[in-house]
DNA sequence: CACATGACAATTGTTAACAATTGTACGATA
DNA sequence: TATCGTACAATTGTTAACAATTGTCATGTG
């Protein structure tokens, strides 16, 4: 199942792991379950070995983890991790929107200005899901437009656990209306180039709201 | 070969993996070198099958690279690869301090204080490579005290590719008796608790000396 | 000589069978 | 009854053989 744009045939170990992961983050595999080599085999039609691979990958990525001679299980997001996540997705959204200001080139500027007015006119819909899409492709375009290909590689590892929980949680967002006016000041500050502006400006853009999900989430743990 | 603190016993594939990877970032596997699955079968005495599965962990970790039906390759780090990893440790090392400062405990600080000290005393010896350890495992100690798992996961690969680029470049420290010196306001800041100082002071503290390495990198591969 | 063609060697991609380990259920025993 | 041991089923760990792909080199042709 290889993209469309591209003629190269991808390997079937590099394919499950494509769909198996698509399927993790988008939670149509529950968080917690168990992922046994025999029923994927069966499943996929390939053979264990190309199962093995795909899973191999998946742990080295986060979402699966491993228990010799017992299983493989999806992931489960408790408030340590989901901590962990928010402060790791800060700084590398920090890091991003700085260099981004810095290397922004007229194309970028345009992309970064697209993205931006989309975000807005959903807004003042009320599709919740296509909201939270938008924002986070505005987030992966500033990452892209930072030039700098590990920091793209690991914040996609971030953001996939992060939708993982998302999607565990199935978590509102409060006031999706207001999401694309707290992007503003971020947008501005790429777009003129000012580097520190901009690295604060993330770092300070989802604080408070991420602050807020993760101490909640610590209170429902306690009560267990 | 299992560490010697654990009973448990590691399969092949991640004690192949282990061995590997040390060679890489030691640099008696030369950059750029290419690696073919059956003479590392024959080396290591296992199938070709956990041979992969091994290139596979490396690969994840981005020590490797991947050619289909050609071979794999131990990385080469370029101009452009060094710039991506000193601004990634920058912030990985800064959201490590300010973490580590916020969650100190007296454990943690004893910890701290005998790692400064024991990398001052080094300073005043001529032990380059001694010394350059010393720093790194100061560093890891304050990312291990940030209490972030996902954080030490990020910078163990970080820090495993600057490892090959130093093996690589065989690039000397210039004045290894100001380092120990160089640490100390990081370390006053951790231990006094101050997040703010501690972020800001990680990130200025290697700013200078990486942005003069990468330059004259840059100036190098320009000959070429 | 430049260039297409085809065979072949080298290498990775994939599979199925076998080995090792773990958890469990069941029965023996104090 | 509680506990220990043991056989067994389920599952992953490991291996070797086979399939597919790539690069190369010799050969023929305009």
């Amino acid at each position: 199942m290889p993209a469309s744009s591209t003629i190269s045939k991808q390997s079937f170990d590099v394919q499950t792991a494509n769909i198996l992961r698509e399927m993790i983050v988008s939670g149509s595999l529950e968080a917690g379950s168990r992922l046994t080599e025999a029923k994927l085999t069966e499943q996929f039609h390939v053979s264990r070995g190309t199962i093995r691979a795909a899973l191999q990958k998946l742990h080295n990525e986060g979402l699966v983890s491993q228990v010799p001679y017992t299983g493989w299980h999806v992931i489960a997001i408790d408030a340590q991790d989901a901590w962990e996540l928010h402060n790791l997705r800060r700084v590398l959204d920090g890091l991003a929107a700085r260099l981004a200001a810095e290397n922004l080139k007229p194309e970028g500027a345009q992309q970064l200005e697209a993205a931006y007015q989309h975000l807005c006119k959903l807004c003042e819909t009320d599709d919740a899901k296509a909201i939270a899409n938008a924002d986070f492709e505005l987030h992966k375009l500033i990452v892209s437009l930072s030039g700098h290909r590990r920091l793209q590689e690991h914040y996609k590892l971030t953001e996939q656990q992060i939708r993982v929980f998302i999607a565990s949680c199935d978590s509102e967002f409060s006031d999706y209306r207001n999401i694309g006016h707290r992007h503003a000041a971020l947008v501005q500050a790429i777009l003129s180039g000012d580097g520190d502006a901009a690295e604060r400006l993330a770092k300070e853009h989802n604080a408070t709201q991420g602050d807020a999900l993760i101490s909640s989430l610590r209170q429902t743990e306690l009560q267990k």
